[in-house]
DNA sequence: CATATGACACTAT
DNA sequence: AATAGTGCCATAT
């Protein structure tokens, strides 16, 4: 039984994200076992209650792109960027940046 | 319950 | 490579 909404998970996952690393919409859909829900994922962070709390600016596409951003895509890669995360051309290296959420610690 | 919306993903062109 | 069309899923109305 699900107590949890599925937003609640989303927020929960994206806060796991260590500084320096990013994660995609579709990996969190998948970790909460609904591949395909990349697009819900994307928004129940955009309404993202708890903005300082939840590193939401860490979250891009399954492509690179950097995606969208309440407060504007902009933003977003100028906090990546900042945390040390190098965005090129509104992309980031996926290889280089994803965390795992099945890593260890 | 039906329709519309959106910080996505994939395929075809 | 860039654009458009289609599919997917959770919410809002």
């Amino acid at each position: 039984m699900e107590s949890k909404s599925f937003a609640q998970k989303v927020y929960e996952l994206t806060r796991r994200i260590p500084r320096g690393q990013v994660s995609t919409y579709q990996s969190i859909a998948r970790a909460m076992k609904k591949p395909g829900a990349s697009r819900a994922v994307g928004n129940a962070l955009n309404k993202n209650p708890f903005a300082p709390k939840v590193p939401c600016h860490r979250v891009v596409r399954s492509t690179g792109e950097i995606g969208g951003f309440a407060s504007g895509p902009k933003k977003k890669a100028a906090m990546l960027a900042k945390e040390g995360v190098i965005v090129k051309r509104k992309c980031v290296d996926l290889s280089r940046y994803l965390y795992d959420f099945k890593t260890k610690r």
